[in-house]
DNA sequence: TATTGTTATACTCTATAACTATA
DNA sequence: TATAGTTATAGAGTATAACAATA
């Protein structure tokens, strides 16, 4: 097997890893993957109408009024009138979703500081380097998407 | 942000990247993921019986079942009599299957070549170091799992 | 006419429990 | 009695299409 191979299967090795990790935490909470990016989204935005989350997710309308539904059913956020467009709902956090948000914001930066904090500052430096590489690399060679910077 | 916090976001940006890509990749073939790694599994192995399947891939076997059933019916495997155990058939892979397998095979070793050759060589060993450091580190901190070395 | 969100329907992955056939 | 695999049932995420209310 060469090298970059290798090197291939170890980031999928971590990539697996640093999921399972992330589901058993959130699992906890009570929550999914999905409805977890939902609070996320909701954090970061605010109250957006279901659109918008459909939008950003990159999923159907349908599948939102599904993951909404569940997390209003779980306390997590509610849905308010539009003040201007009667049509749509506007998906709001509840405070127990943002606790929630926040208790994981803390979790991430405790266990970023875990996983990096006993490197050597030297390695760390180059490793991050070459993972921007890589990152870069990868971006380029996937089909180039409009929406790639505007996620960032 | 701390530099830790934006690294390990980077790392997940990669993993979800990669992921994006495979699935993609996948579908092609008409699989996805849960399928694909039943057809990975039969290739390191052989011939097994869908309780090996449900065991190293961590899933029911109910839901072995189901895997299996659906690439019976898209024609990359066949279930074949257990020569001893009558209970129990031997999950096949099919010559379609078997090219599928082999396909990826070589789009991972090209792909692999294709995302670190670019790299400057001192770049990619420190990253491959500091990929493996990091690697070492996330192992440490989940659960400790008995199979892990048979899983590796 | 276009848009927001829902209902209707369907497919995939997943699980537990009950059951059949075999060991 | 234990094991291999199936049927029955259920929940989560995903999709398209048809439809209601509103813009």
């Amino acid at each position: 097997m060469s090298p970059h191979e290798l090197a291939l299967i170890r980031l999928w090795e971590l990539a697996m890893l640093l999921g399972e990790d992330t589901q058993r935490g959130l699992a906890t909470h009570g929550l999914t993957k999905s409805r977890a990016q939902v609070l996320w989204e909701l954090n970061r935005r605010g109250p957006v109408p279901q659109r918008v989350l459909a939008d950003v997710l990159e999923v159907s309308a349908r599948n939102v009024t599904g993951l909404v539904d569940a997390l209003v059913a779980t306390g997590f956020v509610t849905r308010e009138p539009h003040p201007s467009d009667r049509r749509a709902t506007l998906v709001t956090l509840t405070r127990h979703g943002i606790r929630t948000v926040e208790a994981w914001d803390l979790a991430q930066r405790e266990f970023a500081d875990a996983l990096f904090t006993p490197m050597a500052a030297e390695e760390f430096t180059s490793f991050v380097e070459g993972l921007n590489t890589v990152l870069g690399r990868v971006r380029e060679m996937n089909a180039p998407s409009p929406n790639a910077a505007e996620r960032a």
